[in-house]
DNA sequence: TCGCCATGTCCAC
DNA sequence: TGGACCTGGCGAT
């Protein structure tokens, strides 16, 4: 169940596992075959992530995938084994002969061509985990937006890569009340959540982990500080195994409990279909 | 074993 | 704005 860190590091992990050399893609499920049979036998360019959207590049084309809600797409060492059966609706299988990628439940893939490739990027706002990405161009949408913060946050064509946990917990971390209109908010306000997701994702994509609670962002800024990150138990394709850090949020799915600043009582409200999660009493800046 | 929910998005009404 | 879609995990049965 993928934000933007989940698909940055998948990228990586498809990157280090299928880049320059010829794949085996097959489409199990049939739903993806005749492309499948376009790129067999084809290199592996490289693969990258903008948003929460999937580009792996090959010589004529590029694989899209969006892996929406519930998609997956596991890159498995092999071993000395041979990779397992194909089981169940296996939308593509990526194969060479020491990595298997298996993609389930996407919610697109395809292949596109440049043209293509492009007008996705183009119909993405600034992405926090893109180095070259200016925090303005999301806020020069922003302001003129009479829709809430909380909403803003999630659409994709504003920022790129935030879902639901992230936006919620931003908004706790500046005391931001959710409901504050683009047009309401402070640019300030803004500039300090903008400089908090360019800090917060990469920690997310080094620790496949959302980590949004002081002393593990704390603890996680240190260990990349000093190199004992990279230290950690990694599988053949780079991957941690296992998770770094107890699951906490201040807010995400905590209706009902207190509030870890000030104890009041975590409220929850479904905002445009996704279900915000927020604290009343310290979120009430604009 | 079943049913529900989920870190997402699109489309018809 | 509600439903549809796709799969895996988990709590309830």
């Amino acid at each position: 169940m993928p934000e933007g860190h989940t698909i940055h590091a998948l990228a990586g992990r498809l990157e280090r596992a299928f880049a320059g050399r010829p794949v085996e893609a097959s489409s199990p499920q049939g739903r993806f075959a005749d492309e499948a049979k376009r790129l067999d036998g084809e290199v592996v360019h490289l693969a990258r992530a903008v948003g929460k959207h999937l580009f792996v590049e090959f010589p004529d084309e590029t694989l899209h995938v969006h892996l929406g809600l519930i998609g997956s797409f596991p890159v498995l060492p092999l071993g000395d084994r041979p990779p397992t059966e194909p089981r169940g609706a296996l939308r593509l299988r990526l194969l060479n002969d020491d990595f298997v990628a298996d993609l389930r439940g996407p919610i697109s893939c395809e292949l596109l061509d440049d043209l293509q490739v492009s007008a996705i990027e183009a119909s993405l706002g600034p992405d926090p985990l893109d180095p070259a990405a200016d925090g303005d161009r999301a806020w020069q949408r922003i302001r003129l937006r009479r829709k809430s913060i909380a909403q803003l946050l999630m659409d994709q064509s504003v920022l790129a890569g935030v879902g639901n946990v992230y936006r919620c917990e931003v908004l706790h971390r500046h005391r931001t009340n959710p409901f504050t209109l683009g047009t309401q908010l402070k640019r300030a306000t803004w500039e300090l959540i903008w400089a908090d997701l360019v800090a917060l994702l990469p920690l997310g994509v080094a620790f496949s982990q959302i980590l949004t609670l002081d002393d593990q962002v704390e603890e996680a800024q240190l260990m990349v500080a000093d190199g004992s990150a990279a230290l950690i138990t990694r599988d053949s394709t780079g991957e941690r195994l296992g998770a770094a850090f107890e699951r906490r949020f201040a807010v995400y799915k905590r209706t009902g409990q207190p509030c870890p600043r000030c104890g009041k009582t975590v409220r929850d409200k479904d905002v445009a279909g996704r279900r915000l999660y927020w604290c009343a009493n310290c979120q009430r800046r604009h």
